[in-house]
DNA sequence: CCCTAGCCCATGCTATCCCACGAAATCCCA
DNA sequence: TGGGATTTCGTGGGATAGCATGGGCTAGGG
């Protein structure tokens, strides 16, 4: 079992290009065999996407089983994602090298922001990212999203207590 | 099967940020493997919401399960609930360290009242957390609202406390 | 021959660990 | 049932290890 990625996380990039991947993310990708990440252009937003080797290994499988993962139409995503996405490897002070394409996608310009997503995360410009989070809070306040997360997933909570319901 | 969060806990912080998680708090924790808690900020209080781990998994997995990868309503959530929340591991003696973004939301100051909450808990400044009662109430008393003792729905969440016992 | 990728070492800072103390709750036995 | 002994809990402070970051050195490729 994965421990989903947290929290925010706000680094410099040095001369060189070299960034710290946060030590608490390092430590949920160390669950992989890949010392390194998964990193490809998000189709969404202005910002990275990052993720372990294995969960690369599941969006593969998970297009070839027709799991629900992916709709129909998002299937072609993931032609996408395979192509664009990168393995970085962190050297021994857990540090990688973002390929230029990708500093230029997400217009970084020496400070990035790991946004963690659950079972992915994001690389952000920090303005950038503020800008967006604010956004999103408002259309989450709108559509009233943050009610749901109460019954998220009702059926797959093994600590619901089945006392003899209602 | 996972003991309720219960009662309140008022606890120093000091000149090094910490707090003690309360002894009893710890006691539900440590049916998961993480030693240690994740808070995050919460959406309709100005105090802080704490929750184990495994908590924190399950919504993150059904997040993946109910919405498909890379829509618009999966980034809102995770966003919302990832990106500001923190694991705050506990050292020897039951101690973490509130993140200084976490102290300003919640506008602490010394003391921080755990308050639990069944499945979570909640961080308060006491007397962020008195008024908030008080207007809490008075707004029950307007509405003549009565405790109506119902077996747990899908999702009934009791967080009205029966009286304000000592 | 220069530029860059990869590697290692140095450094300041902060989180974490460890030990100690005091108060309160608990236990135990008379 | 009461009082002393013992444990647990919350709190404080010093020591230590880990993290983020900067810089230098080497080897290889254009």
């Amino acid at each position: 079992m994965r421990q989903p990625f947290l929290g925010t996380h706000i680094n410099k990039i040095d001369a060189k290009g070299r960034v710290s991947v946060p030590a608490a993310f390092r430590q949920v990708l160390a669950e992989d065999a890949f010392a390194g990440v998964v990193c490809f252009p998000s189709f969404t937003s202005e910002a990275l996407e990052g993720c372990a080797m294995g969960f690369m290994n599941e969006i593969s499988n998970s297009v070839a089983e027709r799991y629900e993962l992916f709709s129909n139409d998002q299937e072609d995503l993931s032609d996408l994602i395979f192509a664009e996405s990168a393995t970085l490897a962190w050297d021994s002070n857990g540090r990688i090298q973002l390929p230029p394409e990708m500093i230029a996608f997400a217009r970084l310009e020496g400070t990035a922001a790991f946004v963690g997503m659950g079972k992915t995360f994001r690389i952000w410009e920090p303005e950038t990212l503020a800008r967006s989070q604010a956004e999103r809070r408002a259309q989450a306040r709108e559509k009233g999203l943050s009610l749901r997360l109460r019954s998220a997933g009702p059926e797959s909570r093994p600590d619901s207590r089945p006392e003899s319901a209602s």
